[in-house]
DNA sequence: GCAAATTTGTTCGTATGTATT
DNA sequence: CAATACATACGAACAAATTTG
């Protein structure tokens, strides 16, 4: 057997999605019909759904059919842009202006704060360079979309940051302004750069739930870190994001950029200027 | 029933391997012994394995056993570093070094050299913003590091750019000094910026093939798509890489970054200078 | 609002094929 | 070659979700 009879029956299908024969939204036919059609069993159809599952390109729901997927409007992430801006230097416009520009509305949870020891079960330890036992600062948000579960986010801080003044680190709620602007202006610290890395991996159950994903696993979550440094290098923050991947992308802009497509084209409206400051909203946004 | 059999096995089963009851290289129970163990169909069984293998936390092999999987030492492509050097103003570090210095041994095939038409199934018309009908260039290659299948890659430029004297675009075969330093010293081309998209999906056909992915499906594919620009604001160059997500992560850097940080930590050894000049070799790594 | 029909989801049993040791 | 272990395929029954009458 050359091909199993389950690979070759997907690939049918498959086609059949490619070349439009079978459209975005349509109903395949039933696993009954798909039975008699092909001349296998219902399980060989099945294997030969949930191939096609995996490979996102139909979805079944109990009582009504397997359907074609219809592709979701993503929603793109600027990491970058203007490095200076980035930096936090400047930049007055907001996370939340920034999706409120593409006509969706946004939506957070306050900050949820607890403490840590640096130690191998906080995932910060290595990326904040702290000793053993160290005290950290946790921040963590759920953040929606058109009330849809968009991403949560947690931010490490170093202790001796709120030692040094910066006590509203340590309290629930927002911090409206920014983490970065708030730690300029009340500890004189200077966000001098940032490195972020970005990976793709299966989501744990907290992310499942809270992502509403398939309970099989199939939709991957993408996971940003972002370290912080001042000008000498120490890091001072490490934001960890995680994202589903069905529904997200992501940007990075590097130099000169043409502003119509440093600016998403899904909303074309407002915001005159534009350019390459989109960078200023991410890093908001991926300050907690 | 609240809770499927087969998921309430799997959910078991994670735990143990969360737990290090079971570590990463050991071999689970024959599904015959989980069977008697959980008084389940060894289908059942089999459901509970395949839940396990799509969250990426056992693999199966055929004659041998089901295990734990061992994670892979991911590959970190940079996609950016100090920006004026990123933009291709200068920077001799090749690619190459990049990995070498890594010690690992990267190959890649000679490009193959294509011509297509502005239009719905050449991917890089939106990009390029040509009228349909226009000719563009496109070079292809296959990448390999320690002759693991790492990426597939092709860069699209628009046929004006032959016409304007680059000529070795057309011909097969490597440019050395890289496509963005030919272009400046031949047409006197200057790539002033550029935005690279990620996003993951689905392997295709191809892909799965190339990479020697499981038939199934569940690695995703990162694909990463860099427009690059000329002073202008012209597109010049769509490159398009995709990358199998089970060994390949990305990193940005923005603004002063430490060197031991930009510099990844895998291999210390060679590159005294690093700093944030990474970001030349991705470039390079990314101009087919 | 409820019952029936439809459709997918779960679970079992069984048999045979293929890969590895 | 034999034994072991996973892969494919079939058939059957009942459960759960949804729509329809």
């Amino acid at each position: 057997m050359p091909e199993p009879i389950y690979r070759a029956i997907a690939d049918d299908l498959r086609r059949q999605i490619e070349t439009g024969e079978l459209r975005p939204g349509q109903q395949l036919r039933t696993e009954i019909e798909l039975r008699d059609h092909y001349e296998a069993s219902r399980n060989t159809i099945r294997d030969a759904i949930k191939l096609l599952i995996t490979r996102g390109l139909v979805e079944t729901r109990p009582g009504q059919g397997t359907f074609v997927v219809e592709t979701i409007v993503p929603f793109v992430t600027t990491l970058s842009g203007d490095p200076q801006t980035a930096s936090g230097a400047e930049g007055d416009t907001t996370y939340t202006d920034e999706v409120i520009a593409r006509l969706r509305v946004p939506r957070h949870t306050p900050p949820e704060v607890g403490i840590h020891q640096a130690g191998s079960p906080v995932p910060a330890t290595g990326e904040l360079r702290l000793p053993e036992g160290t005290p950290i600062v946790s921040r963590h948000q759920q953040r929606y979309i058109d009330d849809i579960p968009w991403s949560l986010q947690t931010s490490f801080y170093p202790m001796s940051l709120i030692e040094g003044g910066a006590t509203r680190l340590l309290r629930a709620g927002d911090i409206p302004e920014g983490t970065v602007a708030y730690l300029r202006e009340k500890v004189g610290l200077k966000q001098a750069g940032y490195r972020d890395t970005i990976i793709v991996r299966a989501p744990d159950n907290v992310e499942t739930a809270f992502f509403k994903l398939p309970e099989d696993g199939r939709i991957s979550i993408i996971e940003t870190r972002r370290t912080a440094f001042d000008e000498q290098g120490t890091p001072i923050r490490l934001t960890v994001s995680v994202y589903p991947a069905d529904r997200n992308q992501f940007a990075v802009n590097f130099g000169e950029v043409p502003a119509e497509v440093a600016d998403p084209p899904s909303a074309a409206a407002s915001k005159q200027d534009a350019g390459s400051d989109a960078s200023a909203d991410a890093e908001q946004e991926l300050s907690t």
